[in-house]
DNA sequence: GGCAGGATCATACCTAGGTTTGGGATCGCG
DNA sequence: CGCGATCCCAAACCTAGGTATGATCCTGCC
């Protein structure tokens, strides 16, 4: 099972995931690369944080392992540099002599496993499978929500205050009133955002409103 | 979460929180109880599990606060029982061994924090400031949606399919061809279903059948 | 049996939502 | 300066939603 589908596709959840190492022993790489490979899942192995940063991550589900003892960068700093940088990746640590303030650290970053060397493979392998799984489902989420960002950009700024009134439950002629407007200007605005935003129906935009995080101090607020 | 004050407040959110230590050291249980008083928070304390588990828990934001290692129980152990009562509470783990395994599951099981002894005052409060917070709200989600489901609880069965086929969008003629009835019918539970749910609109009524986890899935929904 | 609650439906009537057609005003930009 | 985008509105017209009145049917229960 070696072949890469060159396929430009935007589903990840369709495509082979892949698990990142970074460790500067190259033998610990070797052995983690054999062991995800031999139960068919893709490696890339780096030999610091810095190389990894280089390369170009696809877009598919993937996640981390770093020893927390890394060369250059702490496993933890690297962590939070992800972080900033708004590359949200699952990450495992492994560690020969971590601690637990260390640990209790990346669990609330949100860590997926700590693992303590030696460990045992299938531990490692359960970790990956619930870092990729998680990583799967963020990235589904996604998706699905910059679809729904992208849509709401086509809106101006009239139809983005009428939609946040819409979903908040207000009628026509109330949100009219709040606004100063005709209602029929109103039904018109409301048209043209179940059009730009392709809602099937009410409920439907009301459910986008909630993922968009619409309310009714979000668009604008007077009075 | 069955005790119930006998004070006319339902609001967790505006009582006093409690902090709850359990440790078999009384000279533990004094340093803290003294330390959490210092900054005015209402301290109760424990000597084991058993006592813990025998006192009745007011409804406010709380959380406890134990050692790794209990006499009987262990604290890993502890946390695993009260999750399978449903008692959730956020605990906040203290430990003079404890190691980097029982740390993860710790965490993983949705510990705050895990705090190594000797540790400094500052964090314990910390800590504690934010295991309240996180109760605090908690709690508000849980007494909220426990009044949709009580409302909810009162629709009768052709009221909660049709709120459910409602809240996905058909339209009213739809459902009456879905499931074979009249529209006439149909807005008459429907009348209903927003009276019931007492929803000032159909947002109102979708955003509740979002909490409730209601979907298109028609006959029953079972999680 | 009779009563309550649930489910069904018809008629009538009203309100709310939505589109089309057609028009007007403002503003920024090439 | 004209073009396009945005915002505004009216009249006409149609569909969808919602309520009230009154009625039938069934079922479980006292």
């Amino acid at each position: 099972m070696t072949g890469r589908p060159a396929s430009p596709s935007t589903l990840a959840s369709a495509e082979e995931p892949v698990v990142y190492v970074i460790d500067d022993d190259a033998s610990v790489r070797v052995a983690l690369s054999n062991l995800f490979r031999s139960v068919g899942l893709r490696v890339e192995v780096f030999g610091s944080a810095h190389e990894f940063l280089q390369s170009t991550l696809p877009n598919v589900a993937s996640c981390l392992i770093l020893d927390i003892r890394l060369p250059r960068l702490s496993g933890l700093d690297f962590q939070a540099e992800l972080a900033k940088a708004d590359i949200r990746i699952p990450i495992i640590f492994m560690t020969g002599h971590g601690d637990i303030p260390m640990t209790v650290r990346a669990m609330k970053a949100g860590a997926v496993d700590f693992l303590t060397k030696p460990f045992r493979d299938q531990d490692m392998l359960d970790a990956v499978t619930t870092a990729i799984e998680r990583d799967r489902v963020s990235r589904d989420e996604a998706r699905m929500l910059s679809g729904l960002q992208a849509r709401f950009a086509t809106l101006t700024p009239r139809e983005r205050e009428v939609m946040a009134l819409v979903t908040s439950g207000l009628m026509n002629k109330q949100i009219a009133a709040e606004i100063g407007i005709a209602e029929i200007t109103v039904k018109i605005h409301r048209g043209h955002i179940m059009r730009k935003m392709a809602a099937k129906s009410l409920p439907d935009l009301v459910r986008m409103a909630e993922l968009l995080g619409i309310g009714p101090a979000s668009g604008g607020q007077q009075t």
